[in-house]
DNA sequence: TTGTAAGCGTTATCAG
DNA sequence: CTGATAACGCTTACAA
């Protein structure tokens, strides 16, 4: 991808809208732009009380609001926050993101979201690169998409990182560690001792449920099971009727079966019922999301449930922090981030 | 809220990572900043091919890359597109910004999000006012959290609309009338005659579902038939039941309810199973959403479903159109935009 | 074909 | 306590 756009080229020239500048401000009340620019920044510690209020009505009767053009120049960095989203189905990808847009809006910045496109390895990184480069922003939110090596390229640019650094083992962050090891903890509390790992099918590929497969097998291997068998499962009930009777027919039954989230353990449940196995005497399964479709339907699923306010706390904190100014947060996923909401299908 | 964001204070006063400038590339090619400028912005044409290539290779030496704050500066809007999203738990809210975001990524410009936050009425409008004149974007697009009088207003700031307008018809747009069309039409053609509506219960509040619920109505009168009940769903078991339940004493049976999304549906119908209600004999259900989720189950949902592709396509070309130079968009919406998935529970 | 110079709106520094 | 002044990086008439 070429740095050139020539598409921008198309916008009118010049709707040039005025909107008061703190020229018009320091004329109105009466003072020069710097006195404007120090009392708006809240710098009023040594201004005299009526100068004070003279600007401020002035700001507030010609709706003077500051150009963030002319304080990023000067700055050298924007008010704006780049929030990095996975190439991953994620869970709640709506209610996350807006929960940190809210929290950066407060903060007075905006968040400006890039995709993981997917594409060339490497690929995102350069883009996110340009964007850095380009926008100079307050900081960066990663949401899983960036590796740590990745993460230092970006920091050793002079872009914050605003998220926690997850602490990746073997390519694996915490989180989708703790997922995998309680799914496949629960699937042999429940007397599966054959396991599976069901991915999604999709376009995109998906990291998270790869690593999260490899994280089932080192249980297996710890609790002296075999290894388990991997399965690709589409979200449409034929695919996923022939996935399933693929691994019934290699590995037997009983088998658990872990997903990569609860709409492929829908998929496989349902499938296991129309291939006339029982759930969850033959076939166990056990999702990833503990969202409400899971629990509303019959046989309920078995899920590892985490709750997007506790999952994104640590980012929220973390942000609070840098830019907020509050306190160091405290370390570490609360315990109880991933629960074991035990359904009808383990 | 006020203006003022004591927060930024907080970050680190100038962690200037320099980066290269058009002045460093001028030096390098031995011109001057307006010639890098020119040559960079495509206009080309009476450079001299040496200069053009000089310059260019200069800039890719010193991996230069332009200022978006200087560049906005001087233009006097940005290359950011802010993307105004509803209050609503969409379908593939996901999807459909990282489609639209994708698109004007090609396009050069970075899309900032602004989710409606509820509040007081006029609040969210207040906040969009606030980031559009503090960002001078390059355009909005509105993913439905706006009416025509805001749009009016933000127009009139100086804020090019992106998005096509959708017609508005007694405040519904058209979109949402011919999903709640074709869900009151399914039920009827499937030989319900009592109709009832199943709004979701959430913590935000839903003016989609309200307007489908009152175009459901409508085509309820011109069939002659009663009108039809609104139920509250909440998407939990018990609570779905008791709503349904309650819903069945009212209206007896058989009943056909239009839902406002798909996990309504879902609990509606697992509700009436449970409820030892034949489905869809006794209880007809169609949802929206036509996502992989009520294909998975049995019963399989019938539902009205539609692409996201299809549906943000509009937005798309009008992106394209207004940014990128393309031909004017063909208007109005396809007629199958919007298809009847006959399920299993009509 | 190329260079000069004047802003765009803000903030920091320093002098009064 | 307040006000000049000088950047910040870029675009674009206009001059050469």
């Amino acid at each position: 991808m070429t740095i050139e756009s020539e598409g921008l080229a198309a916008l009118p020239p010049q709707p040039r809208r005025p909107g008061a500048t703190s020229v018009d401000v320091a004329r109105l009340a009466g003072v020069s732009r710097s006195t404007v620019s120090h009392v708006l920044n809240n710098q009023v510690t040594r201004f005299s009380e009526e100068t004070v209020e003279r600007v401020r009505q002035a700001a507030a009767q010609l709706g003077y609001v500051p150009s963030a053009a002319g304080r990023s120049l000067v700055l050298g960095r924007s008010d704006l926050v780049v929030l990095a989203v996975p190439n991953t189905t994620l869970t709640n990808v709506q209610d996350i993101i807006e929960a940190i847009a809210s929290d950066l809006d407060d903060l007075g910045c905006s968040v400006v979201v890039h995709f993981d496109r997917g594409g060339a390895p490497g690929d995102n990184l350069t883009r996110l690169q340009h964007v850095v480069e380009t926008l100079r922003p307050a900081g960066l939110v990663d949401l899983g998409s960036l590796s740590p090596d990745e993460l230092d390229v970006l920091e050793s640019q002079g872009c914050a990182l605003l998220s926690p650094r997850s602490q990746h083992v073997r390519g694996v962050d915490e989180g989708n560690v703790a997922i995998a090891r309680r799914q496949a903890v629960h699937l042999i509390d429940r007397g599966y001792t054959t396991l599976a790992f069901a991915l999604l099918v999709d376009q995109r590929d998906d990291p998270f449920g790869r690593m999260r497969a490899a994280v089932v097998a080192d249980v297996c291997a710890e609790y002296g099971l075999a290894a388990p068998s991997t399965i690709s499962v589409p979200l449409e009930p034929a695919g996923a009727q022939t996935a399933l009777c693929e691994l019934l027919r290699t590995r037997g039954r009983p088998v658990g079966i872990a997903c990569s989230n609860d709409e492929v353990a829908l998929a496989v449940t349902f499938a296991a019922l129309a291939l006339r196995a029982a759930v969850p005497a033959d076939v166990g399964v056990v999702g990833v999301g503990g969202g409400s479709v899971g629990q509303l339907v019959t046989p309920r699923l078995s899920t590892i449930g985490f709750d997007v306010r506790t999952s994104v706390a640590s980012v929220r904190q973390a942000i609070a922090h840098r830019i907020g100014g509050a306190p160091e947060p405290a370390a570490a996923i609360p315990v109880d981030t991933f629960t074991v909401v035990q359904g009808e299908t383990t």
